[in-house]
DNA sequence: ACAAAAGTGTTGGTCGTACACCCATGC
DNA sequence: GCATGGGTGTACGACCAACACTTTTGT
């Protein structure tokens, strides 16, 4: 809680500043958060988010990927973006430490090795949280579902290419409800999320008709369908300002 | 750029961090940021958001809060959210220190005393500005457009009571085209997101019909429109597992 | 042939925009 | 009465969920 050094003119008070990952992903159809066990006090033996502190010459989204990468052996974020900032005086009870959290979403095919003290838990049945680490996953989950009906995030949850049934299950998954896989489909391909590789997968042991590949068009985050009402006039001149 | 206390067991570094303010309102039919002059080195003479230091015993949204009230006499925000945490290492050139905007909304019928180095600036057309505050606005102004449409946000730009044809003024400058009065009525109007008053605006000089005003339904900030496709299913059991 | 799984066609309902028409007031 | 602005009714289209039906495979 140094200052942050007059002689520079800047007279703002400094704190000690850590970041948070909130890493979802699927895992035997139930979406899950990847959570590490603390070994020290504080709240030892607490499951907790991975994450820590920042370098001096370290921006926060490359301060998680280094934690992520060397902690806990996670390379594979097909998408990470920052949560929110929290700042509660005494969230750490050792000494006030400001927190900044992303959120990362890992392929459902990749499976990272973790170390022993690291699992994917289920976020619908999460054992009790160190810290306040519990408020990140409620916003990480709650922005992934929002996202996944106006943007095509669902791509950072699904491998490069699979079935229509697979995506369902994932999206069903990360939404906590069923969705049909006949609507999926439509929806998906008339916002142009989604496009057939004209491929086939092998059809099952069981039998039935093989499954065709899909690819989502892109693996960038792309909001499509911006304006669900008050969409600006279709016809007639632009009236924009400017 | 001290450490936080060995002695504690956290052993993360410390930055100077400071709060910045987006605050939003229409002023003369355009949707208008609050800015501040700058009176010393560097960025001397440009634009700024407001904002400052935090205290120890502060939350963010208090430091924001207590900056606006105490330097720009701005208390009557109607919302107020978060909106990033920035940290590329030269955003200030003197050192580093993190910065976390807050996205504020004043409605457009209360006019609060400003000192004379701050002004409403119109976001369509900034002059240069300080820092990295450009990125800022731009977030906060793309975060109030996408809410206008899913939310009932505008609650916060519009005045506690008014006629239809002012909210279409004050949405249509916050979205940046027309939106018709009708329509606007009619979605806002299903969505229980206004209800009348019984009372009506006597109508100007020039006659007309008296305009009904209205009034949100409620204060705090709602998802209005949560599923734009991938609903839930509507009849059958909830699938949703629990 | 039959079961299983994938994909297509169709229907009905909801929602939102556009536009025409009616209502209430001042002059 | 007429201009002005506020409000309502209706029509059309886009979109989406539900479900029946067809297609393609394995056994």
């Amino acid at each position: 809680m140094a200052t942050g050094g007059n002689s520079d003119g800047i007279d703002w008070l400094s704190y000690p500043h850590e970041v948070l990952a909130v890493v979802l992903s699927v895992r035997r159809g139930q979406l899950c958060v990847l959570l590490w066990r603390r070994a020290r006090a504080p709240f030892r033996g607490r499951w907790s988010l991975p994450g820590g502190g920042v370098e001096p010459d370290e921006r926060l989204r490359d301060a998680i990927t280094r934690h992520l990468a060397t902690k806990v052996d996670v390379r594979e974020l097909a998408h990470r973006e920052q949560l929110a900032t929290h700042s509660a005086v005494g969230r750490d009870p050792r000494a006030r430490v400001l927190a900044t959290a992303y959120l990362g979403l890992v392929p459902s095919d990749v499976d990272p090795a973790l170390p022993s003290d690291t699992a994917w838990q289920p976020v619908d049945d999460l054992p009790p949280l160190a810290f306040d680490h519990h408020f990140f996953i409620d916003a990480a989950v709650e922005r992934l579902r929002a996202k996944l009906s106006y943007t095509n995030i669902g791509f950072a949850l699904a491998p490069h290419e699979f079935a229509i049934s697979e995506l369902r299950d994932i999206v069903s998954a990360a939404l906590g409800y069923d969705v049909g896989a006949t609507n999926l489909t439509r929806v998906l391909s008339r916002r142009h999320m989604i496009e057939s590789t004209r491929r086939t997968a092998s059809s099952g042991a069981t039998g039935g008709r093989p499954a065709t590949l899909y690819r989502f068009a892109t693996r960038h985050l792309t909001v499509t369908d911006p304006f669900a009402v008050l969409k600006p006039p279709r016809h007639g001149a632009d009236t924009t300002e400017h």
